[in-house]
DNA sequence: ACGAGAACCTGTTTGC
DNA sequence: TGCAAACAGGTTCTCG
């Protein structure tokens, strides 16, 4: 489900309620989630102060003040629910991980498809962490520019969409983006990802950063069941120029938008403004 | 070594 | 209307 923009604004919704709070309750409901949670998970974040939450690639990592480093990542259906103790939700089928602060917050992570995982690492081990270790640059981030994706793509034969969801070339992009910024740069998704970098690799770039960007400050896409932490929709789906538009007129040219599947996933393009 | 495809799991939408 | 198939934002393993 969510890719970076998503990301981002879940960590967005997530910073005012954790930053700064002690967890004083940490419940697990259910660890058979992409990977098992770690022995001793609960209690090595009860009683802890979260210092900081960022997000890197489409992780959400929260940093205790044990130096202890909690890792979410969301899977195609997770979720960050808010909630307050006040008026606590009634648990819901796939709520899997509750934790309330000191100031009376509830954050609940739920995950109907458990594609998700949380797990632990520490502020010492975090760069070698075997999720975080292989990931490419930010997209955002001052160390991805066209040189880096130059050299990320060079002599690869795949298609450049199965390049860019590879989260060693640029760490961050999923379906939604990579067809979107496919779009914007005017490039095939069935092109070789040998033959982009240059001319093509000079548009791509910006076209990766603008479309991030823009989706950010929408608040991400909202489809099926995704909302942000605050229980907002994001918008940015309205603005998809081929995602989803199978049928319908290419906003370039006035031909069709079409769908082809590539490893496995829907694609879709413009085969006219996409060469 | 690399790339395509399957697998993981559940819910929703689509098509007969 | 009802049921089965297809499809969904991601990642990782296996196989050729």
């Amino acid at each position: 489900m969510p890719e970076l923009p998503e990301v981002e604004t879940v960590v967005r919704g997530l910073r005012p309620r954790l930053e700064g709070r002690v967890l004083t309750q940490v419940d697990v409901r259910r660890g058979d989630l992409r990977i098992p949670f770690p022995p001793g998970f609960a209690d090595a974040l009860r009683g802890r102060r979260v210092l900081r939450v960022v997000r890197r690639a489409k992780y959400i990592l929260a940093t205790l003040d044990n130096g202890v480093v909690l890792i979410a990542h969301l899977g195609m259906s997770g979720r960050m629910l808010l909630g307050d103790v006040a008026s606590a939700p009634a648990l819901g089928a796939h709520d899997h991980v509750r934790l309330i602060t000191d100031d009376g917050s509830i954050v609940t992570y739920n995950d109907a498809r458990r594609f998700g995982l949380m797990t632990l690492t520490t502020e010492k081990d975090q760069d070698s962490h075997p999720l975080l270790a292989g990931l490419g640059p930010e997209p955002l981030g001052n160390s991805f520019h066209v040189e880096s994706l130059n050299a990320a793509l060079k002599g690869k034969k795949t298609p450049i969409k199965a390049a860019l969801l590879d989260q060693k070339v640029v760490a961050g992009l999923g379906n939604i983006y990579v067809c979107e910024a496919l779009f914007r740069s005017g490039i095939s998704p069935k092109r070789l990802a040998r033959t982009v970098p240059g001319a093509r690799a000079e548009k791509l770039v910006p076209a990766i950063r603008d479309v991030l960007n823009a989706a950010i400050a929408a608040g991400g896409s909202t489809l099926r069941d995704y909302v942000q932490a605050s229980g907002e929709l994001g918008y940015f789906q309205h603005n998809f120029l081929v995602y989803g538009q199978e049928g319908q007129p290419c906003s370039g040219c006035g031909g069709t938008v079409k769908r082809i599947v590539q490893s496995g996933r829907s694609t879709f393009f413009c085969p006219k403004c996409q060469k």
